[in-house]
DNA sequence: GCAATCACG
DNA sequence: ACGTACGTGATTGCT
């Protein structure tokens, strides 16, 4: 016997909404989405599935008005409008479904129920299949016999109605549910039933009669006060009996075979929790449990003892197994190569014996690239000849892959254990044992090498060919010079300048303790929030949070900012913010990751961001403090080698130069070109001012416009960024946009092609999908045009310092330079330059920088030397 | 584990 | 009328 589910998906998302949403307060995502009946739904579904264990299964939603609507315009009357905040739910939760291996059906201007109760009756006729329909409506209970139960939910289990318990509770046969409504009716869908007839007697009747029908037919027989009541509405009765009653021939295909359970589609499912910020739900998904699959691949795989015994005669896939998550600090375990012709997984330490396979001259493939140079290096190893990796292949494809590989694998039917499976959490770490590492490892191999061809093939498609292997495919190499060099940092000067900043933090502390008459803890939003605005009674100047008693108050730089002058204690709370960032971000947290060499080594993340930036992790080299001169001073810690100094070059506002040259606007152009202060020209340009007139205010609000205009301005945000009202700034964008019609235009243009087109593209070629266009959510779908128009340029200009960076790197091992390219920061370079090298590196890095690609802007480096990073700043 | 905060381009 | 600038990472407090 097959079993079917036959799932109320209305049902559940309505249940899952009013469960968890009250006075507004809904769980949304950071985009503000709400989300709330989405999780409820897959916590549902993951639950039904695991307690049932379907072959089939089938999911219905409503679709317009019913045709129950036509018959008695007053149906479910009684009930409110759908909030907004669970309508914009449905879609996303049909993508959930899909994802997660169901079929859904909605027919126009038919029920969930109807869908259903036409499912339920093909599983009545077909003798193979049994169903059990999921919902908390008991108006299903109507469609139970010997082949179709319903499990019924309720608040915190549910009931598993078959016939004989659906008889046991109510005395009548399942189908005579559909009599019980029409005499009793219901209140929720506003059916009127017989008016004084409620559930009791209403079982009373059909117990004696049988059915409505048959009631009808003897009604005459009756007496008394009952009798009047039936007679008076004979006609309602029958109406409610319609309604009732669940239509079982919808036109819909109900071949079981096409809603067979195949399981999860694990990257698409992946990809929508973590646009819902579900991250609970990811971390949970057991992949083994949930992952049925039909073509797992199978592979068979020898553990070498001997680096005799192995035979390689062609190219091949190497991927190398760690343990630990950051691959800096993480040892080795053993490498897996794979080729037409063998599949080895080699241990490290019988590698170790004679890695000659790793400089030889056939082609390889592999999967983060970067991550195998580096801890190859720690060895003093190295690989040459890497034509292929896949983890950047797939990152030009679609930026949202992941370190762990096995996620990609695992959606292209090749079942693998993700790492956190194999070796657990990064808190506690285990060795599994090997034949399981050698498996898994052989298996990551051979899907490199077998899927190599399907990449390149789709990055042609895209005309990424070029982007892939003359951009990211070298850089991969540059970076990992650089992640490998460090930088030099001088610890003293860091914990000299820890000592005087915990002084600091002491002595303010008790500053602001005695100011407000109480100890209490500064950093905690929450503590501070009730100091300032109840104890000491400051005004709040936001409308306070009304729902969430627990932070009501918002206590960050832009409120301070407003009460500053209410309170003498709050400029020491920023002081304290202010130097309690510095002293456990910057100096403890950048001391925890000064290697034993005295050096930095950051991450630099290649295939993270959307738009072609490359990020710094553990620790981040790219938001050291400059902004202010208190938090510059860390930037002294930051050192040159011996004989040595550091060099920054910097790009002089690359972002807006390829917008100017992206969006062909001839006034900003001309200005670049006569090497004019671009903010300047263009307050002079929007007031109509001569250049030399325009005063510092003037300049100040054209730079702020001029950088609206790259993040994908809205009157809003300018007007907060200025401290003006949203007229004021709604006039200047106006005016902005009408004196440079052909930045009007260019930005029309790019959100109309990007709706058509669901991406957007930099100079180089680089894609970017924004799924956020298509939603129909007016908020998403606004954040989705502003990335639109912000990734061409950011992406752009990323573009360009990567192929500056991959030209100086191969010009330094041309010249067999002696100086390093260190720290990457979106516009800026830093290097440590050989003092005998100087003149030449300067020269060699401005000269690529500023040519390596051609804008019909001149592109601009500013050049700075010192002997920390402060200095060269 | 998530939200709030703040560091950078 | 809606809520609001683009892209990141680290730390802390709190559930």
């Amino acid at each position: 016997m097959k079993k079917v589910l036959l799932i109320d998906g209305n049902n559940i998302l309505f249940r899952s909404y009013y469960a968890t949403a009250y006075n507004g307060n809904t769980m949304k995502n950071s985009k503000g989405f709400p989300t709330n009946a989405i999780y409820g739904l897959i916590n549902m579904l993951n639950k039904i599935i695991n307690e049932e264990n379907p072959e089939y299964v089938m999911i219905a939603f409503d679709k317009g008005k019913t045709f129950r609507h036509e018959k008695y315009a007053d149906y479910k009357g009684g009930r409110g409008e759908t909030p907004d905040e669970l309508k914009v739910q449905f879609p996303v939760a049909k993508e959930i479904v899909e994802a997660m291996g169901f079929k859904y059906f909605e027919i126009d201007n038919y029920e969930a129920d109807d869908i259903i109760g036409t499912f339920a009756k093909a599983a009545t006729l077909n003798p193979e299949y049994n169903a059990t329909i999921i919902s908390s409506d008991k108006d299903l209970l109507q469609l139970i016999n010997d082949e179709v139960e319903v499990k019924l939910l309720k608040t915190n289990d549910s009931i598993r109605m078959t016939r004989s318990e659906f008889i046991n509770t109510y005395g009548i046969e399942p189908p005579r549910m559909i009599d019980l409504k029409a005499l009793m009716g219901d209140a929720s869908d506003n059916i009127p039933g017989v008016s004084g007839v409620g559930e009791k007697t209403a079982l009373k009747l059909l117990q004696e009669y049988g059915t409505l029908g048959n009631l009808y037919n003897n009604v005459d027989k009756m007496a008394g006060k009952l009798k009047d009541k039936l007679i008076a509405d004979r006609d309602k009765a029958f109406m409610s009996y319609d309604l009732a009653t669940i239509y079982k021939d919808v036109p819909i295909d109900t071949d079981f075979s096409k809603i067979k359970y195949n399981g999860i589609d694990t990257l698409r499912y992946i990809d929508l929790l973590n646009d819902l910020e579900f991250y609970s739900l990811i971390k949970k998904m057991d992949i083994k449990e949930n992952n049925i699959r039909e073509n797992v691949v199978d592979i068979d795989y020898k553990i070498v003892n001997d680096m005799d015994s192995i035979n390689i005669k062609s190219d091949f896939s190497i991927y190398v197994e760690l343990f630990g998550y950051n691959y800096h600090k993480a040892d080795i375990l053993g490498v897996s190569i794979y080729n037409k012709e063998v599949s080895y997984y080699i241990p490290f330490d019988v590698l170790m014996k004679n890695p000659t396979i790793l400089n030889s001259s056939y082609d390889k493939y592999t999967y983060d690239l970067k991550k195998l140079i580096y801890a190859l290096s720690r060895h003093h190893l190295s690989i040459s000849n890497v034509s292929f990796d896949m983890m950047v292949a797939s990152y030009i494809l679609n930026q949202t892959i992941k370190d762990d590989m096995s996620y990609l694998m695992n959606n292209n039917g090749y079942k693998v254990d993700f790492y956190e499976q194999e070796f657990g959490s990064e808190a506690k770490l285990h060795l599994p044992d090997i034949e399981i590492i050698a498996k898994n490892a052989c298996l990551k191999a051979k899907f490199i090498y077998d899927k190599r061809d399907e990449f390149l093939k789709k990055l042609e498609e895209e005309n990424d060919l070029n982007l892939f292997s003359k951009l990211e495919m070298p850089l991969v190499e540059v970076l990992a010079d650089m992640e490998i060099t460090g930088i030099k940092v001088d610890k003293d000067y860091l914990s000299q300048i820890g000592e005087e900043l915990k002084k600091r933090i002491e002595s303010i502390s008790e500053e602001i303790y005695t100011m407000c008459g109480c100890e209490f803890n500064i950093s905690s939003p929450k503590q501070l929030g009730e100091v300032l605005f109840e104890k000491l009674g400051i005004h709040y100047p936001k409308r306070a949070k009304k729902d969430d008693e627990k932070n009501k108050y918002l206590t960050s730089k832009e409120i301070l900012d407003k009460i500053r002058h209410l309170h003498p204690v709050v400029s020491l709370i920023e002081d304290y913010r202010m130097v309690t960032k510095l002293y456990n971000t910057y100096i403890v947290g950048l001391m925890e990751e000064v290697g034993e060499d005295g050096r930095i080594h950051t991450i630099f993340n290649q295939t993270l961001t959307r738009t072609g930036r490359l990020s710094s992790s553990n620790p981040n080299l790219q938001n050291i403090p400059v902004r202010t001169e208190e938090g510059k001073i860390i930037r002294k810690a930051f050192i040159p080698e011996d004989n040595s100094v550091l060099l920054s070059s910097d790009y002089s506002q690359i972002e807006l130069r390829v917008f100017a040259h992206m969006s062909n606007a001839t006034n900003m152009i001309e200005a670049f070109k006569h090497g004019f202060d671009i903010h300047a020209k263009t307050a002079s340009d929007i007031f109509g001012v001569p250049i030399d007139q325009v005063d510092s205010n003037m300049r100040r609000q054209a730079k702020a416009v001029n950088f609206g205009i790259l993040y994908g301005i809205s009157s809003f945000g300018l007007s907060e960024d200025l401290n003006i009202d949203i007229a004021s700034a709604k006039r200047f964008i106006d005016d902005y946009l009408d004196t440079f019609p052909s930045i009007r235009e260019f930005m029309d243009k790019i959100v109309e092609n990007a709706h058509r087109d669901g991406y957007v593209k930099t100079i180089m070629n680089r894609k970017r999908i924004i799924d956020e266009l298509k939603n129909k959510n007016y908020m998403i779908r606004s954040s989705g045009e502003r990335m639109a128009k912000n990734t061409p340029v950011q992406g752009s200009a990323a573009d360009i310092l990567k192929k500056a960076m991959i030209e100086i790197y191969a010009e330094f091992k041309k010249r067999h330079l002696k100086s390093k390219m260190l720290i990457q920061v979106h516009d800026e370079l830093v290097f440590n330059v050989l003092k005998e090298e100087e003149e030449e590196v300067e020269n060699i890095i401005v000269d690529i920088m500023e040519n390596t690609y051609k804008l019909n802007v001149p592109l601009k480096v500013d050049v700075n030397k010192g002997n920390n990073w402060y200095e060269a700043k």
